[in-house]
DNA sequence: GTCAATTTTATTGTCAACAATGCAGACCGC
DNA sequence: GCGGTCTGCATTGTTGACAATAAAATTGAC
């Protein structure tokens, strides 16, 4: 089940969303990736209307870059974009756990308790595709609790936003947070403690921009290629 | 030009998407209202495939409401969305001043000043389409100079949303919001004073939501034909 | 051997005809 | 006369073929 399903469009296009998203934030498509119309379209079975409706939709996730009559490629932020996206991010989120810390119900805090939860299960037993997906919910949850759809449905394109700077910037060790700093969030949430929610927040995403390499050393592949003139 | 314009998408597509949103902050097409591929296609001069991009893209925007197999209309916002589209321009906005005022040149300083002596001069000779545009743009302004090209992407929308509700729920008498709250705000930046940006653009948005007749008493043109089973 | 112009090729963008779908009105049984 | 069903129509959704475009390869001149 596709967690950044658009939910309005074509269950084929949301597939073909998902599945090039995963492999993004999984590393096996490099920013920089030249995805073409007819290949996507054999790959997953489906016309090449329906991968064009499909990259339309990522692009303006800012997950592929569209250029007219050139194609499709996997969008190569840089440290400027990676910022924006975090600081915008930071800006929503503060307000959203911000609002949950006035609203929470017993059974809001109840349903994070089990997210975290399945966190920690998937942390324990490594299962990295989970826990991409699981960590980038528990943001979703927040948002969707609080009962602003709006909110979420921007949040929800950030976060296809970050996880791409992830997977370009951070080394592979580090996968994804752990539920710990989630867990930390939870609890002011649950304390009713709004100031202590919103610092925790911050840090939260601190560390996940401070794990970043943005150094200007980390040149995006494609770049590389680029810049080495390669012969294939 | 068209302020809303999605940059990168085809120019024709782009002024279908500027004519239409013009139309509803007019109110010349009323919250509801059917909008047929091929009539607009003909309006239009466009082929129907072209008409399609654009009412995909309103329906990002949330201007139009896209149901599959019945064809599009313009969206119709309820209360609870309503709130929701001004409570996040006002989370963005705040960050911006804040923003500006902090990184805010003598020229960005100027060009706001500049805009809103346009606004005024709009304002002065009744010119109601300008007017609209120019209010809308200066919130824009703001997020160009601060240089968050992300959060700009997402006010624009946001802008669009509540640009829809401002047509659907406001009398007719105060169609924009007069040019002098904008100069306070801007005073504040100028002043870089953090606090008070903050709290004229709070009282701003306030004041454009309370200036709206949200109660339920207002019911979009669609609904009171559904409610009151017509006979055209 | 290298550069520039030209042809070739690969890929995207566009369109117009066709298929599928939902709605309205007519028709029939009750 | 009322409720349900069925057919015809209006509208959207899809597809595959074709046109436009930019990159790559080839050729020819210097």
């Amino acid at each position: 089940m596709p967690w950044l399903s658009h939910a309005t469009h074509n269950e084929v296009v949301n597939q073909i969303c998902d599945r090039i998203w995963l492999a993004v934030v999984q590393r096996s498509l490099r920013p920089g990736a030249r995805l073409k119309e007819e290949d996507l379209a054999e790959i997953f079975g489906a016309t090449r209307a329906r991968v064009r409706q499909a990259l339309s939709i990522l692009e303006q996730d800012g997950l592929v870059s569209l250029v007219p009559n050139r194609g499709a490629c996997i969008a190569e932020p840089d440290i400027g974009e990676a910022q924006d996206a975090f600081s915008a991010r930071l800006c929503i989120e503060q307000r959203l756990v911000t609002r949950l810390c006035r609203m929470a119900t017993q059974d809001h805090i109840a349903t994070l308790r089990a997210h975290v939860a399945s966190e920690r299960a998937a942390h324990d037993r490594q299962d990295s595709e989970a826990m991409i997906r699981l960590s980038g919910e528990f943001h979703l949850l927040i948002a969707k609790l609080t009962g602003a759809d709006l909110l979420m449905k921007i949040l929800r394109t950030l976060t296809i936003r970050t996880s791409l700077i992830t997977a370009m910037y951070q080394p592979q060790s580090t996968q994804s947070c752990g539920p710990d700093e989630h867990a930390r969030i939870l609890d002011a949430i649950e304390a009713r403690d709004e100031g202590r929610a919103r610092a925790e927040m911050a840090h939260h995403m601190q560390h996940l921009e401070t794990d970043l390499h943005l150094d200007e050393g980390t040149i995006p592949v494609s770049q590389l290629h680029a810049a080495l003139k390669p012969n294939p």
